[in-house]
DNA sequence: CCGGATCCGGGTTGATACTG
DNA sequence: CAGTATCAACCCGGATCCGG
């Protein structure tokens, strides 16, 4: 991108990151953690191959992301992002806070990756009884499952099925997303198609709001 | 900007304003308040005047500008941020934070406005005597001078210079920032071409960092 | 399969000129 | 003052190809 040749610190940060799909590249390292260039890939569908390598590269110049050859028996380069392009966490949780609202009118055929749901669960969601035994919350919505588990206050995910679930949610994205962020009532959800399997209790403990 | 068409917050909000000189459009209707299409082309140093018009048009169709007939005699339009607009100071004020470290090394003939001041200075002073009387500021650096004052606690920034400043700073932009912004000692500033005049406490009462 | 490089058509941006 | 019109240059998206 061409610089905006601006003595301000918003435009040089968007001189960095302001150019198409650089944040969502962000997006996926934060999430995923260090990643393929197949798995950026398939995180960030419609990205065309030559953007994907320009942007890594520039991402690389700009000190955003590293460069690593995985350790044997991997035999892969692996991206990952420096303690820089961590930094870039708040600038992702506030972009996606103001877009969340966005979620509640969804347009069809719009791409989902389950793992994209740690997005609003990191931000939104809180253990509000780490005192109890933790929790474990098993969320089917894209072509993957994903689990949401509670870790001595935190709330975290991982991709993958649960062993020993406490709860199963099982439903397209947009109701999904509208349940764990409290936006959408259960039986609400439910009426549209959801499936929820397990004590509305365990719910309730990590939902936002009170 | 074409829709990245993926079912996640920070995609959709990016479909909004990840657009070239968006964010940029909203910084200058954050630190100035309903500005005219004049106004905003003197605050965005470098934009064509189509592209302003398309922005200022999609931004007022996405719901974050309001287009307004001023009052008379003022005869003109008007455009401010609306309420969602003004939700986008969290993520300009984070995407500062991440950018104020590249403004350390400037390149030369980057565009410099005054008003740009106020991004720092509203993000990072304070008044750290609030019981005090208040103070005021004057810089002169840019092309106008603007001033810094304390009301009550908080820190103000305003276009033109002080009746009676406290103190006055003076000198090139990169100088005054990192001053301001606790970077540089004022000593060194001043050997690199930086004036100061006034008491140095009073500086000290507003810069971040203790 | 992985990690790209290359090529091409079309859309977007940027600079300038012009207008109600 | 607040844009529109025009046009060249550049960037993006999609497809294809290629060396390990």
């Amino acid at each position: 991108m061409r610089s905006y040749r601006q003595y301000c610190a918003l435009a040089k940060a968007l001189d960095v990151v302001g150019d198409r799909w650089t944040l969502l590249i962000v997006r996926e390292l934060l999430l995923r953690g260090p990643c393929r260039y197949t798995d950026l890939q398939s995180g960030l569908p419609g990205i065309a191959t030559n953007l994907l390598a320009d942007r890594l590269r520039e991402l690389e110049q700009a000190g955003v992301v590293r460069r690593e050859a995985a350790p044997p028996p991997i035999a892969t380069t692996l991206f990952q992002l420096t303690s820089r392009g961590e930094a870039l966490d708040a600038v992702v949780e506030q972009l996606g806070r103001w877009g969340a609202p966005l979620l509640a009118k969804p347009r069809r055929n719009d791409a989902f990756r389950s793992h994209w749901l740690a997005l609003p669960v990191r931000h939104c969601l809180r253990d509000h009884r780490p005192d109890q035994p933790p929790i474990t919350i098993e969320v089917r919505t894209g072509a993957e499952p994903m689990t949401i588990e509670t870790v001595n206050g935190a709330v975290r995910t991982r991709p993958g099925a649960a062993r020993t679930p406490d709860a199963v949610l099982t439903g397209a994205p947009p109701l999904v997303v509208g349940v764990l962020t409290g936006r959408l009532g259960l039986e609400e959800a439910r009426a549209a198609g959801l499936q929820y399997a397990g004590d509305p209790e365990t719910l309730r403990r990590v939902q936002p709001g009170r």
